[in-house]
DNA sequence: GCAAAAGTGTTGTGTCTACACCCATGT
DNA sequence: ACATGGGTGTAGACACAACACTTTTGC
């Protein structure tokens, strides 16, 4: 049971869910717990709260023992959670982070980490699948009004390979014809000029885009009630 | 300084962005310091982490002590801020929430609390400034996509007076006509049948609107990458 | 030539803004 | 009557979805 000082004191803990498109779908990255509580259990990476810098500088220290954090291209604070029956051992609070790591980096993990597809995730300790979830849903959200994509997609990449891209993670079809209108139209993407070589089953070969910005902007105002132009 | 014990565990504090339309203005309930740190400067409410309970019960205790929290409307997570330096006498954390209060109720506050315009802050402890200009965007963001009108509205309202709540939230102009369809199509508005009286220059009565839920609910899909109907 | 993949043109639809005009009330 | 404010009708702008059609490649 908790004692004196935990319950005046409550830890605190830094999670991260890392999401990648691997293989046409959306992973997460997690380790396996071999300790109790939740031995077996599968963890989203993380740990204490360290002193001296930030809950960010702290995520990111604790992600740097599981994947290279220069394959970070993008991270968030998600929410912190903090009910006291979270963790059955201390009175823990946890800030969670989502972090996005594009598809033409493969880090090299640890022995018991390894990606798992969000709509197929194992048993989760604590309450790391709700985060888990929160995390795609902020991703699909803003994968709609931001530039995002840059943050999953390749440095290049065809509209088709995009496309590919955004189906994984938002889960439903997307047509790449209407997602370069609407990409190009905000100014998102930008044509390199180059073109892609078809692959052995013939076609012509695919114009090759770039993000025009890998820093995160809301490209999409609201519709509705935006001030009045000028 | 610092002593070993505080540089191990953070202290956590629970701040509340809380926001009402007073006189076609948004303002933001603040209390003034009147002990170091910032002795002097106005500060959110709130307090240090109680045990036992969640963020959200300890935001909701520390405000009973200014506002009678039956007239919060809604109150949301906004985000924990971390970095070491944003107080300066010992290592703390503090996640921030926002609340809401509609216009029809004027709590009374004690002595050192008193509402402040949003656009015309006084000199605000720690990093209560930013905080506070994060919870404004939040909310004007979740004007426009969610029905969030209701936390700040009065319970039943005509057109023109919703105008005017929006007006100041939001800080540009808006039609009440436009307004009106907007939120009828969305189904966010019910008219009530009632009319409400004109003032003492004349003009036709307003029809009476109320809306039609008020829990959270979001109105506005994303226009695009949306899943296909059916 | 034919299949495969990429790209273009075009039409339709839904949602919003703007603005002119009409309605109901007080003085 | 007329000023004041509320309400309706309608036309236009825009962004997007859908889909037919064309282009470029491999075999």
């Amino acid at each position: 049971m908790a004692n004196t000082s935990t319950r005046l004191h409550p830890t605190h803990v830094v999670l991260a869910v890392v999401l990648q498109v691997r293989g046409g779908r959306l992973e997460a990255l997690l380790w396996e717990r071999r300790q109790d509580p939740f031995a077996g259990y599968w963890a989203l990476p993380g740990g204490y709260l360290d002193g001296g810098g930030t809950l960010e500088t702290s995520i990111r220290r604790h992600l740097a023992a599981k994947v290279d954090v220069r394959e970070l291209a993008h991270l968030e604070q998600l929410e912190t959670r903090s009910d006291p029956a979270r963790a059955p051992h201390e009175w823990q609070l946890a800030t969670a982070y989502l972090g996005l790591v594009p598809t033409d980096v493969n880090p090299s993990l640890p022995e018991d980490t390894t990606w798992h597809p969000v709509d197929k995730l194992p048993a989760l300790s604590f309450d790391h699948e709700p985060i888990t979830l929160a995390g795609r849903e902020r991703l699909r959200a803003k994968l709609s009004y931001t530039n995002v994509g840059f943050a999953l997609a390749p440095s290049t990449f065809t509209m088709s390979e995009l496309r590919d891209v955004y189906v994984a993670a938002l889960g439903h079809e997307v047509s790449a014809t209407n997602l370069q209108r609407v990409l190009v139209r905000r100014r998102v993407l930008q044509p390199t000029g180059e073109r892609r070589a078809p692959g052995r089953a013939g076609g012509r070969p695919g114009a090759v885009f770039r993000f025009r910005s890998r820093n995160l902007a809301i490209t999409d105002q609201f519709a509705v009630l935006r001030p009045p132009p000028r």
